[in-house]
RNA sequence: GGGAGGUUUCCCGAGCGGUCAAAGGGGACAGACUGUAAAUCUGUUGGCUAUGCCUUCACAGGUUCGAAUCCUGUACCUCCCA
């Protein structure tokens, strides 16, 4: 297989090394290639999904990926695409992020087998570095104009509301650094990241060619960018994440069941593995009807299993079908529970549906939906209330056990999509 | 140091001494439409024990029957002259 080829149709190559070279030199047999992640949370985001699946695309043409996780880099902070100066992450922080990271890289690549990726921690081999050796090995084969040159050293210093530090001024000798140990250890000829990291991967380049004389390459994919210009991978909330406990199985399936028409080609080509067929089909059929949206339902679902597997797509699903469909009843606190793991919760006592019951605007005010009574009554006359996926016709309205969903449990609804939990036990 | 202006409800911004919980816009929320979309249209947007009551217009005082609106002081911001 043409990893190239391959890459190119996907629009996954924004700038490369010696294009024709590279092409020929990647077919020519296995080799060795790195991409670096950040750690700056303890766990992978949407943006990372990209050079993940570029390293796992690598891994299946044949290549062997390592991937990197930046324990020492982190703690400098990479000053790429930022525009004022970071602050800096504690050791323990950053010790439980490379943890975290390093765990569900897992999930895409194969560390087994002939083509075994690898993972590595760049704080392994810097930390015991000595200042004054790396500025003599290292430091020396950085001439300060080329430095200057670079995008994210010059626009920082074109600023006057920002300048830069010493400190980040010298991460890319790090990772220029990173590329030329992986080379020695592993034989890594290949760096791959972000249209950002372009600066760092050539700083790379050329500190092995200075320092060992070998030709390194180096490529970059493109951000994924949004019709509009904005980041993917974005929520109201902040990043979308990839471990469930931060970002659950149904609010990532979510994230790309809503993913704009116009982008959705993008996503499937840039962060799946679906063939060009499929693709191109699915283009077809989104251009044709887009109302059935099945390009978002495959992406959905294609990454919705590779992130959070088999389990965690059918759990998104099973929520997806609940969330937007008929009335809820009839089912049981267990089923409920799981279904609803992401929608917040309270308890109240069950003596509260005794009597005359619990009047719906101190229902919504209890789940916490609305911010004041006030506002309960609004979205009631509004009609933008449900109990059980049940629209609430009246301010008036009682809840009692009739009510109950489940043995214990109600299910609050506000306008389309807000969902709360009461739990009377 | 001298002078001028400003500080309004989530944001911008209007506001005659009474009819101001305060125009208008944005945002947000809900409804209709729809594809769990975009666009559009409609409604809502201080709180409550609710035909009324309470708290809000930088802060503290004062004038007045009555103040976001007038006066005094304090804080912060902007601008002009040194």
């Amino acid at each position: 297989m043409d990893i190239i080829a391959e890459l190119r149709w996907r629009g996954l190559i924004q700038q490369s090394t010696g294009d024709a070279n590279l092409q020929a030199w990647l077919n020519a047999g296995s080799r060795t290639l790195y991409c670096g992640f950040d750690p700056t949370a303890d766990t992978l985001h949407a943006g990372s999904l990209l050079p993940l699946m570029a390293l796992r695309r690598f891994q299946r043409a044949g290549h062997k990926p390592i991937a990197l996780v930046g324990g020492a880099t982190g703690m400098i902070g990479d000053p790429s695409g930022k525009s004022a100066e970071r602050n800096l992450l504690s050791v323990d922080v950053l010790r439980r992020n490379v943890a975290g990271m390093a765990e569900q890289m897992k999930r895409f690549l194969d560390f087994d087998g002939p083509s075994a990726a690898v993972l590595v921690n760049n704080f392994d081999w810097m930390s015991g570095l000595s200042y004054l050796d790396f500025l003599r090995d290292v430091g020396k084969n950085f001439p300060i104009n080329v430095m200057l040159a670079k995008d994210s050293v010059k626009s920082r210093l074109e600023r006057t509301d920002s300048g830069m530090s010493y400190t980040e001024f010298s991460y890319m000798l790090l990772q220029a650094y990173d590329f030329v140990y992986l080379n020695e250890k592993f034989a890594c000829e290949l760096q791959i990241g972000g249209s950002d990291q372009w600066g760092n991967i050539t700083a790379g380049i050329d500190l092995g060619r200075r320092m060992r004389g070998v030709q390194l390459y180096g490529m970059t994919c493109p951000l994924l960018l949004k019709s509009d210009g904005s980041k993917m991978g974005k929520t109201e909330s902040g990043a979308l994440f990839l471990s469930a406990e931060r970002t659950s199985p149904y609010q990532f399936y979510q994230y790309w069941i809503n993913v704009d028409d116009a982008d959705a080609g993008n996503c499937l080509r840039m962060l799946t593995e679906i063939s060009r067929e499929e693709i191109e089909s699915l283009d077809a059929d989104r251009a044709s009807d887009p109302g059935k949206r099945d390009s978002q339902r495959r992406l959905a679902e294609e990454l919705t299993r590779l992130v959070h597997g088999d389990a965690g797509l059918a759990a998104a699903r099973r929520a997806t079908e609940i969330f937007f469909g008929a009335e809820i009843e009839a089912l049981s606190d267990a089923q409920l529970v799981e279904i609803f793991a992401d929608v917040p919760s309270k308890t109240l006592s069950p003596a509260r549906l005794d009597g005359n019951g619990l009047p719906i605007i101190d229902a919504l005010v209890e789940a916490d939906l609305v911010k004041s009574k006030g506002d309960a009554r609004r979205q009631i006359q509004q009609g933008g209330a449900y109990v059980n996926n049940r629209r609430v016709d009246a301010i008036e309205r009682q809840l009692t056990r009739a009510d109950l969903a489940s043995e214990t449990v109600m299910v609050l609804r506000l306008g389309r999509k807000r969902y709360a939990l009461l739990r009377f036990a």
